[in-house]
DNA sequence: ATGAAAGCGCTAACAT
DNA sequence: ATGTTAGCGCTTTCAT
């Protein structure tokens, strides 16, 4: 017990008995144990982080932050690749309810509204990302619909009056609260803000927000022989492959089209030509999700109200929108 | 004790019996606790890997990778980040040591040939990259040498006849098995090789394997007024600096300079221009890294003799690199 | 300031 | 095919 007392650095241990213990522990090459103390305590000192796929810079450079944020209050991360589908985010919530995790960080793409009573768990989950409002847990977004606005809303004053758009369109049901949906009503905003008509015919719908999603979507869209002079892309990623086929198809960035992304992920600074983008502060967010977790873990679930932090965001000004 | 065999699907439970378990686990809401079956069998089920930085996009896929290996085999992956520093890569050794994982993949940056004898521990290990050889663990390494004299050669190949190089060149200790000093080695055979001269004025020392790394050590080339023609990156991540900062100067890839780099991480595919690339196959030394682990891990880390395996590369040409 | 007792929830080994 | 016993290594509680 005492030893007990030396390893969790607690009062009323005289200063040579400790010294007794320390040294007895260096001879014996003691390891603590850590299933046993997480059986008896009930924490594991691990989190939870589930994304859709970590090798996407935006959720490696999320992970990251969150890593480092998590570090902070000692706990480990854990990462589940979900691949974006409802059922393995569900499987993610399973494992953290088997106790494995203290708390789940939960980037969720898959599952949708419909789900939210099953996120109605007793144990700590933090939802970073979109899809469902008002859920039953503390919710850290994006300012999606700002930063889209904000996004087409400068294509606009660099002079565009054709602005083309990559995302899902208005393919989803209605109440739909995806990534995708709320950057493409930000879009929509934005336009008719400045008092720009809104063509269907310039939004191509991606099938997935990969690099090659882009630049297929890109692709089409060209041959599609709509004239744009402008183009919002709803994520980095799906912009580089938007560029990427641009080069391809002989269409300059900026001088024929101009080209925003959102998320300002690291590789946008050094793209040719470098992409401007709307940068949602992953570090605060990541921080944030952490703290937020923190205080389920320390105080349970019931501690307080739910709660939902929007961060906010800065446009960032690069070569492919310059004038 | 029938209930331990229902969940772990124990032979010798009558049909009927494992149905009423079932029935009352539904009702119950029953979830098995990790931490008392980890307490119990001395498995935790999780496996750590210790990569410098997750958002780097090399470390970024294998670790995408790692997670669907390790999933097949029905473990959980935690991530480290070890910031490339020897402290950091010691210490995710001692928290396997504490039994958190049933075993480690590290990926060595900081620990060098001196510290072979601290990865003497009695849990499994495996090393997943350079720096340590004839180490007391398993290794599975990449064709370093081999692939970046490939990639060279290519540039050769390709008519270059002044070709530089970033990475570290010879400014460590004699011994040394750091990924750049192998790839510089590479780099020299094929210069060597095609009767070039090894001239330390194209070799510029990297501050970091980074974007940025890479920009400021290709506008140091540039400032330089060497002339060169060609160029070997000791990473793709290295080599997108360097073509960014090649477009910002009005150097024209591949016109003036051919660029190749080493990894080919999926973003070389979309850079404009493409980058031709050495693929070491990611997937399958994953793949191979979970295996040789798993192995340790059920046969005990004694099970059998220490293994070092290399993989095998494909040169991949893109733009960055045609005539 | 130190220690004795109890038990977290599971499963290996051993009856029955 | 099912049940009993014991104990993994720790920490909370309660003596001393």
């Amino acid at each position: 017990m005492t030893v007990s007392n030396v390893i969790n650095d607690h009062p009323h241990v005289k200063r040579e008995t400790r010294d007794r213990v320390l040294v007895a522990m260096a001879r014996l090459d003691y390891r603590i144990n850590v299933a046993a103390r997480n059986l008896r305590t009930g924490r594991t000192g691990t989190i939870g982080l589930a994304v859709p796929e970590i090798d996407r810079p935006y959720y490696g450079q999320l992970a990251a932050a969150i890593v480092d944020a998590a570090a902070k209050h000692k706990l480990n991360v854990a990462i589940e690749q979900t691949g974006a589908t409802r059922e393995r985010e569900l499987s993610a919530l399973a494992l953290s309810r088997n106790r494995l995790y203290d708390g789940l960080i939960l980037s969720t793409v898959g599952l949708g509204p419909a789900d939210t009573e099953l996120l109605r768990v007793d144990y700590p989950v933090v939802i970073l990302g979109e899809r469902i409002f008002d859920g039953p847990v503390d919710h850290v977004a994006m300012p999606n619909v700002d930063g889209a606005r904000a996004a087409t809303a400068h294509l606009i004053d660099r002079g565009c009056r054709r602005v083309a758009a990559l995302d899902l369109g208005d393919d989803e049901q209605p109440g739909d609260v995806s990534v995708s949906s709320l950057r493409h009503s930000g879009y929509r905003q934005a336009l008719t803000e400045a008092g720009l008509p809104y063509d269907p015919a310039l939004v191509i719908n991606l099938q997935q927000f990969t690099m090659e999603g882009g630049a297929e979507a890109a692709s089409r869209l060209a041959a599609s022989g709509q004239r744009f002079d402008g183009l919002f892309c709803v994520t980095d990623t799906v912009a580089m492959g938007a560029l990427r086929a641009f080069a391809t198809l002989g269409i300059r960035v900026p001088q024929d089209v101009k080209v925003i992304g959102y998320d300002n992920v690291s590789e946008s600074a050094f793209l040719v030509p470098s992409l401007s983008s709307i940068d949602p502060d992953h570090g605060l967010m990541a921080r944030t999700a952490v703290q937020l977790l923190v205080e389920r873990i320390q105080h349970g679930v019931a501690g307080r109200a739910v709660c939902e932090v929007v961060g906010g965001f800065r446009l960032v000004e690069r070569e492919s929108t310059a004038l």
